[in-house]
DNA sequence: CTAAAAGTTAAAGTCAGCTTTAAGTCAAGC
DNA sequence: GCTTGACTTAAAGCTGACTTTAACTTTTAG
């Protein structure tokens, strides 16, 4: 497989591929003629990456990991210190997503009392004057 | 009010107040042997801006709307529209973090055959086998 | 054989939202 | 009056995950 192939089977563009290579994620393959071949391991391995990619996983993590895995060191705890670290801040996430949401449904009705509100709920100062003192 | 002292009441750097000011967000104060004097109003200006920010509007988004407020222009319509389109992005942000969060519940008791599912769910390959083949 | 498509590199650019730096000027306390 | 801290500017730097560029080589199709 050449490396636009890979790409296209990925879902990424071919620098991408070369990005990851060069930050240690992939190994380095073989060349045909200074071009780089894969193997379809290869593509089980960028699709792992991605995957913990939008697992909210950072690159540096997800080599941490895929090394460990790589070393036959013991992968296990260390994967989980890691999900369990990132589950607490998805939740996180979640929870200040779900406010925001709140106060965006109650300011598609605003007249400005629960732009206060949200703005208290928020826990910033309540000296916050509506903007011009016009109720929109 | 000194910059210095504006910022720490809003919670920043002056570096932030001026870089606001740069991006037409604050009105340029004014200015005492070269220094910045603001009115206690520029915090209320401040705050909302933070607290827009915090919603998760991107600064330009946030000086179009504070733009409409100084033109005198009706806000009403164009906020509710930028408040609905946050909205729906919010609503997505937070559907796809419960669908991490309960991949990372599943990962965290991880035999493989839940990570398996768990690309399946995200719509990765199929054909995305176990790393090293080496259950963890 | 040739032209176009796809590959190669290192280095610089992109995005947001600031911060930091450098080289100064101004203000406040003793 | 002097020191120290706060202020000024423009411009560069930071983070993360890539992309783009420039200049070049290799492969592929006709």
């Amino acid at each position: 497989m050449k490396i636009g192939e890979l790409a296209r089977h990925a879902g990424l563009r071919a620098s991408a591929i070369r990005y990851y290579e060069k930050l240690g994620l992939l190994a380095p393959p073989h060349r045909s003629g200074g071009q780089r071949r894969y193997s379809p391991d290869a593509l089980d391995r960028v699709l792992l990456i991605r995957f913990a990619g939008e697992m909210g996983f950072s690159l540096p993590e997800i080599k941490l990991f895929l090394n460990g895995l790589r070393d036959n060191a013991p992968v296990g705890p260390r994967w989980k210190k890691l999900a369990a670290r990132k589950l607490s801040e998805v939740e996180a996430s979640i929870a200040r997503s779900l406010r925001l949401k709140t106060l965006l449904q109650d300011l598609r009705h605003c007249h400005c009392a629960s732009l206060k509100q949200c703005v208290t709920a928020l826990g910033l100062s309540e000296n916050l004057r509506f903007v011009a003192n016009r109720p929109h």
